[in-house]
DNA sequence: AGGCATTGGTAAAAGAAATTGACCTGTTCG
DNA sequence: CGAACAGGTCAATTTCTTTTACCAATGCCT
């Protein structure tokens, strides 16, 4: 490891930015106004290193300042460790920049809406790379593996460790096949489709009761569940006209766009709490996340 | 002139210390050590950089701190900026070194105190050039065309502009020749030397009035003065037997020693003030000023 | 010349920081 | 398991910065 160094004779690192201004200028207050300070605070500043060095930087000369020969000696090595900083800050977004984005979301997520999405912001953001991982069904952010979340919360997650950004609602809705719906008749009734094959998910039994109960009815189910571990799962039995779905979020727009799913009803129940973007709150201006938000939250409200 | 530098971009100047020296130690306790801080404040610096560039740069392992990835790229450019910094301070040092200190004094305490002296000092520091200067009677230090000046002051320069460092009291004894002396007669009286030659200096005349009053009589010249205009002159007139001369610091000391001049009377009169050296308050660091004001100030507390 | 805009410097006050002290959590080691 | 240790957090303090007014000096323009 390099050694030590002497940094009690550094001058006040913070006041060479007005000395490196002053001296390009060659005016305090043209300084100032690149600096958005005030003419007294570049004073002040040349001032503090002046003390510093024991050295005059500056002569006044008429009405304004001249570098004295200490000054021209001085600005290239500040100039230079400020262009030093300045590389150094390049470099470290550019590595940033270099490793992938870590995304992460659930299956269903993932699959149906994701999978869309990320080509098109990769294509608008070719200096990004982007690993997209899924993961089990229950299952909390984890910022160790991850960069940025695509998750559902009900609330909004501890503000002091999380950035949140919601993107749309939790709203429920029943999706089935042409085929189904024919099926089940043409102007189909809330006790109709209790008769039919509801597909639920394991985790969220409640969720047709919650769309049942908001439609007005009491929920009966007079056949079986048909339980699946994900919504994923259970859109792929709704495509295949085995049963009925709830959705949970916009993740069939394509299938109902198409026609090859639809929506028995024209009910949504909109529940608490949202899908969002989450990330740690100290990685929130990291460029590659804020990047990845910025464009998503832009898309969802623009899907161009 | 160099172009302008996107400060913006810059993290805070002042935490890239305790970043510096917590990468080198890997260790937030250590670099707070080092630095003369609290480690909270070591902890403060890195997140204020971090969340500057938004990326993370260090990570905690067990109970220790690794720099990451992103910490490793920044380092060495913050490393060589420091190094330019401190570079260009030496630099500036090394500069002000080489223009010759300008000094400037009477012309008397130039001839019998100061270029006596002055060789001593450049031998003790040969790496300070020097330009001794000597200026009209009535003379204030004059800050644009000098360094430092050998004064005499009856009070305190504005401490606001000036740094003063008095050397010597302003004290009165007369002096003659040997021959004089034996001329005067052997054990003389006041009134025996009122009879007497005395030379005085047009800007001081009032001296002997002093002197004689401090003595315990009343200055009643029985001889006209010889009048000249500098202490120097006087001397030399003393020196040659000519008459008795009035001198107000030490710049007989060694025509005393040898016995080309001697004291006809033992009492001194202290005037208020004294003689000291004075520079400019903000040239009070400057190297090469304080090493001939410290020189000074100790070769005259220890004459060695 | 004389008035006026311009450039800096100065000092006290306000405002914004950095820093500390006290406390907490988790890790390591005997 | 408990003591020693490394860091993190937060409020309170202290320390810097910056600003707001004000001044003096210079040079420009009638």
């Amino acid at each position: 490891m390099s050694s030590k160094l002497e940094f009690r004779k550094l001058p006040p690192l913070k006041a060479l930015k007005g000395f490196e201004a002053a001296t390009r200028h060659q005016s305090i207050r043209d300084a100032a106004t690149e600096l958005c300070l005030t003419h007294p605070a570049i004073s002040h500043q040349v001032q503090l290193i002046e003390g510093a060095l024991g050295v005059q930087l500056f002569a006044q000369e008429g009405r304004h300042i001249v570098s004295t020969e200490e000054g021209r000696v001085l600005y290239p090595y500040v100039r230079s460790a400020f262009e030093s900083l300045l590389e150094g800050v390049e470099a470290v977004h550019r590595h940033a920049l270099d490793k992938p984005l870590r995304v992460q979301t659930y299956v269903t997520a993932s699959i149906r809406w994701l999978a869309r999405r990320v080509p098109q912001f990769l294509h608008a953001h070719p200096e990004i790379k982007l690993t997209l991982s899924t993961c089990a069904v229950e299952w909390d952010f984890d910022d160790i593996h991850a960069d940025v979340g695509l998750v559902y919360c009900e609330g909004v997650p501890d503000p002091a460790k999380f950035h949140w950004v919601p993107l749309f609602e939790y709203a429920l809705f029943p999706v089935c096949s042409p085929g189904l719906l024919q099926k089940i008749g043409p102007d189909p009734s809330l006790a109709g489709l209790m008769q039919q094959p509801l597909v639920a998910i394991y985790t969220e039994v409640q969720n047709w009761d919650a769309w049942f109960t908001s439609a007005g009815t009491v929920f009966e189910p007079k056949v079986p569940y048909l339980m699946v571990d994900t919504l994923a799962v259970a859109l792929e039995m709704a495509l295949n006209g085995e049963g009925v779905a709830l959705v949970n979020g916009p993740f069939v727009d394509q299938d109902l766009a198409t026609g090859r799913l639809v929506r028995p009803f024209d009910h949504v129940a909109t529940c608490p709490g949202s899908w969002g973007l989450i990330c740690r709150k100290d990685m929130k201006d990291n460029l590659r996340i804020r990047t990845f938000i910025d464009w998503m939250t832009a898309h969802v409200a623009n899907p161009g």
